[in-house]
DNA sequence: AATGAAATCGACCAGCA
DNA sequence: TGCTGGTCGATTTCATT
């Protein structure tokens, strides 16, 4: 269950790469920003209106698009303190997911990840206030099997977007599709 | 018009919460699934479709709504690697900023924070396999000014969304608006 | 996989509470 | 300021190629 791959590969089928070029510049574009035209993004792309509608749905269908979302700001809610916690937890086995799924469910926590080495899981968070703050690392260290937890406080967020394809390095791209790992 | 918070109330403006029930309900909606229909929210919100429409135009210019994105899954395109980095820095002040540049350009940086205490930059990445995480790794190590780096490999993403609302305690939606840190 | 026509949905406006 | 109801234009859908 805990494989190397096993986590990141499941269920929602791992969609191996089909895409032109166009298909990247699309999805390039539609991850930056949804709400163009289908008739600029026809132009951009030298497609016709239709032909942008058709990949789209094509690409939500296989689940490379799993999502529209609008994206908030957090300062507009106050949010505006950041936490990354490292979170070592006692070494029974089986609990890890069970201490994941607890840390997820913190109010404030907003990324969770299980990761290799001394450092069990890295859980980074968003409050308003110091109180808050207290609040959500004493309510991650009564969880049941976690050991110790250390924080380090954002002073400044110098990249947070998810832009997937615009990350990519050309290497990256050259390499969809092809499994040299 | 400009009034004793005049100044404090300008251009960019961190937007102080302006709330009420029905908006929080709305922007949860929209952060999560920006597809429904106006009627499908109206329906769910209890306004009219013109009501709707009306608030979210509004958000968008307040910039409560910063932006509308497709998101992608990173699998679609062999991205599966991810990769927490620590980096230490030298400490010749002013050159904080400028390295923190530097690694958000790095092809396969999703995220990066500026911290406090003596790891210096949290930075998170994504790859398609170990060679491009090497070469990932020895990008940042080459940065003038990067003294030291760890890195942890990312087992599992228990939890990876920005939904600033549905992320928040009872107690933060009741502080929305109110400065009491 | 792409097209063009027909149905549906969202954007905008003037007016109103 | 927030909302309504109606109109127009854009988008989605579908039958065809």
């Amino acid at each position: 269950m805990f494989g190397i791959n096993g986590l990141l590969m499941d269920s929602s089928a791992p969609n191996e790469g089909d895409f032109d070029e166009k298909d990247l510049q699309l999805l390039e574009h539609v991850e930056d920003d949804f709400d163009k035209s289908l008739e600029e993004l026809a132009d951009e792309l030298d497609l016709s209106k239709s032909a942008i509608h058709y990949r789209l749905k094509k690409h939500r269908e296989r689940g490379v698009i799993k999502s529209v979302n609008a994206t908030l700001d957090p300062l507009a809610f106050g949010l505006n303190m950041m936490v990354i916690t490292n979170v070592s937890v006692t070494h029974e086995r089986g609990y890890a997911e069970e201490i994941g799924e607890r840390l997820s469910a913190v109010k404030g926590v907003e990324q969770v990840y299980y990761t290799m080495g001394d450092v069990d899981f890295v859980v980074i968070s968003r409050v308003q206030n110091r109180t808050q703050m207290n609040d959500l690392i004493d309510e991650i260290i009564s969880i049941d099997g976690v050991n110790e937890t250390s924080s380090q406080f954002v002073m400044n967020e110098l990249k947070t977007d998810r832009k997937v394809i615009s990350n990519m390095s050309e290497q990256m791209r050259a390499g969809i599709g092809s499994r040299t790992d």
